[in-house]
Formats: C-alpha cells, sequence, structure tokens
DNA sequence: GTGCGACGGTGAAACAGTTCACATTATTGC
DNA sequence: GCAATAATGTGAACTGTTTCACCGTCGCAC
C-alpha cells in the first residue's frame, strides 16, 4: 500500500459525508493535519480506557469497535467499512476510548487529531451538526442493540442481526440477498453478544428451513420474507 | 404549580448547562420560543416512534427514558431530574423519537422546538460543541450498559447500577450514602432489564449480608466496599 | 504432503434467570 | 378508617442458553 499524498489526502477528506460541503480552502486546512495509518490484519488500532483524542476515518478495510469482558467473552458494537469513522467520542469529549478497534482486514485509516479538528468544528458549524447527526445515529443504534438484547431470544436476535447487514451491506443475488462479508460464526455470535454453539445452532436450523444459504462463511438470505418475520416477532 | 413568566424562563434556561455560557441578549432570543409544560405523574410526554421535533429540559420533576417490548417487559434507558434534558436525538435528527418518555412526578418541562433551535445551534458552535459533549455521555452510558447486559449476572449488574445512582444522586449519611430516590423493584428491575422477583432476591440477600438497607424504598449503601468489589467482579 | 491451528458441528449436563402461584405487607383513594 | 390496589416476599417448576467435551474438516505454512 504506498503512501497518499497531500492531494489524495484531501480527496478523501473531500468525499466524506462529514465534510463533503466545505470548499476547497477549508479542506486544505485540514489535510495539512491529517495523517494516514495502514494497519494489518488483526492489528489494534485502540485501546479501550487508553486515552484517546484523535478521530479515524477508514480509507480501506474493515475495522471492528469491540469489547472484551475481564473473562474474555467478546461484543462487537460496530463493523466499518471504507467511508466510516470512529472514535469521534474521544474526539469531541477528550475521554478515554470507550471500546477496543481492531483491524479486520490489512485497513488505511485517516487520523483527525482533537487539538486540530476541535478549533476546525467552532468555525464550522455545519460539520458540528453533521456530527451531532452521526452521534444521534449511533446512539439510536445503541438503544436498539439495549433493547434486543433485553427483549428478544437468540433466533429473534440473530435474525434482526443479519437483515440489518443485508440492509447496510447486502447484494442483490438470484438465489436472496447476499451479505458480503466473511463473517466466522465467533464473530456473529459476539456481534449479537452469545456463544458460537448457540449461532452455530440456530444457523443450522435455519439452513434446514430453507430461509438462508451458508456458503463458505458467506451468507445469503434466500427467504426474505419468512426472515423478516423472524425479525419482527419475538 | 403556577405559569413561569419570560423572566423564568429566562433565568431557567440560563442556569442550564447547556447554555450557561451565552450571552443575556443571546438568551433572550431562545426564550421568545421556549414553552413551559405540565405533566401530572404517569403522564407519558413522549411515545417513542413517534415523530419528534423538540428538545425537552427539566425544569422540576422526574422523568424516565423507556421501551416497552411487545409482551410487556419494560427497559428503563434513564431516569432524569431537574436540570437535565431530553429528547435531543429528535431535536438534532428529526427522526421518530427513539423511547417513550414518562413523567416519574408531577413534572414541568421547558420545551425547544427543532424549528427553532436549529438555526440558533449553527450560530452558536459552542453550543454545538456542548451539545456534543452531551451526546458522547449518552453514548458512553449506552456502550457500557450493552456490555454489562451482555457481559455480567444479574448480581453485578444491580451492584454497578446502585453505584451508578449513588455517584450521580447519592447523599452521604452517617450510616452510608443515600439514593434518594423513591423507586419500586419494579422500577430497579426495569432499570436493568431483569424481572422484579429476581431484583428482590437479590436485595433480599444484600439485606442478609448487610451490605445495604432498604426503608421504604429507599435503598442506602451502607457497606460501600463490598459493593463496590461486587461491580467490579464478574 | 504433512502437520497444525482455526472453524464448524453436535449432544449431554449444568445453570442462571424466568415464570407462576400464592402469602404478606404497604399505600392510596374515597 | 377501610376497602382497593400496589408492592414485597418466596418457593417450586421450567426453560433458554451456556458450558463442556469431543469430532471432523478446512486452509495455510513450511
Amino acid at each position: 500500500m504506498r503512501k497518499p499524498n497531500r492531494l489524495d489526502k484531501k480527496a478523501i477528506l473531500a468525499e466524506h459525508f462529514l465534510l463533503r460541503h466545505l470548499p476547497s480552502e477549508e479542506l486544505d486546512e485540514l489535510v495539512r493535519h491529517a495523517r494516514v495509518q495502514n494497519y494489518a490484519k488483526g492489528e489494534l488500532i485502540l485501546r479501550k480506557w487508553s486515552p484517546g483524542s484523535g478521530m479515524m476515518a477508514v480509507i480501506s478495510g474493515r475495522v471492528k469497535i469491540c469489547s472484551v469482558s475481564f473473562d474474555g467473552k467478546e461484543i462487537v458494537l460496530d463493523i466499518l467499512r471504507a467511508g466510516e469513522i470512529f472514535g469521534e467520542i474521544g474526539l469531541i469529549d477528550g475521554g478515554d476510548r470507550s471500546a477496543d478497534a481492531v483491524a479486520l482486514e490489512p485497513s488505511q485509516l485517516l487520523i483527525l487529531e482533537r487539538r486540530d479538528f476541535l478549533p476546525f468544528l467552532e468555525r464550522h458549524p455545519q460539520t458540528c451538526i453533521k456530527l451531532l447527526a452521526i452521534l444521534c445515529g449511533r446512539l439510536r443504534q445503541a438503544n436498539g442493540m439495549i433493547e434486543d438484547t433485553v427483549f428478544l431470544n437468540i433466533e429473534a436476535r440473530l435474525a434482526r442481526r443479519l437483515n440489518h447487514l443485508a440492509e447496510r451491506y447486502g447484494e442483490e443475488r438470484p438465489e436472496g440477498i447476499l451479505i458480503p462479508l466473511k463473517l466466522s460464526q465467533r464473530e456473529i455470535a459476539a456481534l449479537i453478544g452469545v456463544t458460537r454453539e448457540s449461532v452455530n445452532k440456530q444457523l443450522r436450523a435455519w439452513q434446514e428451513e430453507r430461509y438462508i444459504r451458508v456458503d463458505r462463511g458467506i451468507i445469503t438470505i434466500t427467504d426474505r420474507e419468512a426472515f423478516e418475520d423472524l425479525a419482527e416477532a419475538a
């Protein structure tokens, strides 16, 4: 992966939702401070509780935001792809990281430091408001996750999560909607906070019923209707 | 409860964390639009999924933010007192309400509408950034709640929640730290998403062990140290 | 190719928490 | 003050999920 120069960085920033409306000179100002960094597959990008001050944008690759309990259980709060940002909480309140971030693939990130970005925010209320909107989205997602874990059993939770992934990343195929993420059953389990055995049994049952097809870890939802019912009911 | 006049409203707004730094004329501008409304105990203030556009600040009383499952189970996301705000998500992204809000006591709220406040935000980056900080706090809280429900058993979750309440609202007493909220066991159960029976048994066990004292629904943590251990361990 | 570690599959046993049923004690409204 | 209603207390049965133990298979490294 080659090192991007200033123009590349500007193009990346200009494309991002958060900054799309900014005039060229303003972008230049940000670019001067933006840093690009590469991470290997499996590499820890941010560690929970570490002092955090920057925000990252994913240029390429995939990053999971997760948290691990003292006894090794893992919960994945989100999986991010190119064009998405994370670590914005540390950017804004300057507090410690609230979760780990791990590269799921070789990934390239763009890093904006608090000391550079905060003054910028003060001068750009529009950007500030967009950031507010992003945080609102996160909050809605988090609250939904709380409700799901408290209200629903494994079957419904897994169905909902697969539906989410399908909506967000799904690709239409003759046989159904394909989720183009290679996820192990262990990773899927961490997405909803259950054991991989439970996920295994549920996926197997759904394959029996022809609701889904699984091909080397890639899931295709073949009976979309049945699946939405599952996600709505208890 | 008498109706506050313009000066009262201004005083209320001026006191609020979010707006504390604003010059007097700016406050006047907000006051012109701010509305005050009273709610009876148990009254529904906001309904989940309803179109929401305003933000509310609690002037007096107590408000719970909660969500109810199709089969009647309830989860309480937060309990707010005077000086705190809620509904800011609808204010910012204009989306539907993400939870119910219910008055736990006769409560007086101050309401700021999206159409009035959003333009104001654009002209006041400092206020915008403070709002960002508030959302970050909410997000940290929500993520913590997800971790707790996935990682911890009832004992630890309840201990942590009581510790939180103690830190946030607690009053020092000779016999320990008193949590000055009158909460039924059912309400406490909804705070951590379990049944009231489970809460009852746990509270009872802790009383046996002299970790807490309960007097007509008011809890006092008498052995603070033992309690922090409980909250830290699994 | 061979070995090795990760992944997927599966049943039996254990367990945490819920559900249910009912008794007792507070609180509230009239 | 008294009935109605809500809150608390508690044991027994039940159940969804985890834990554990084990097997076979796949993919990759050397």
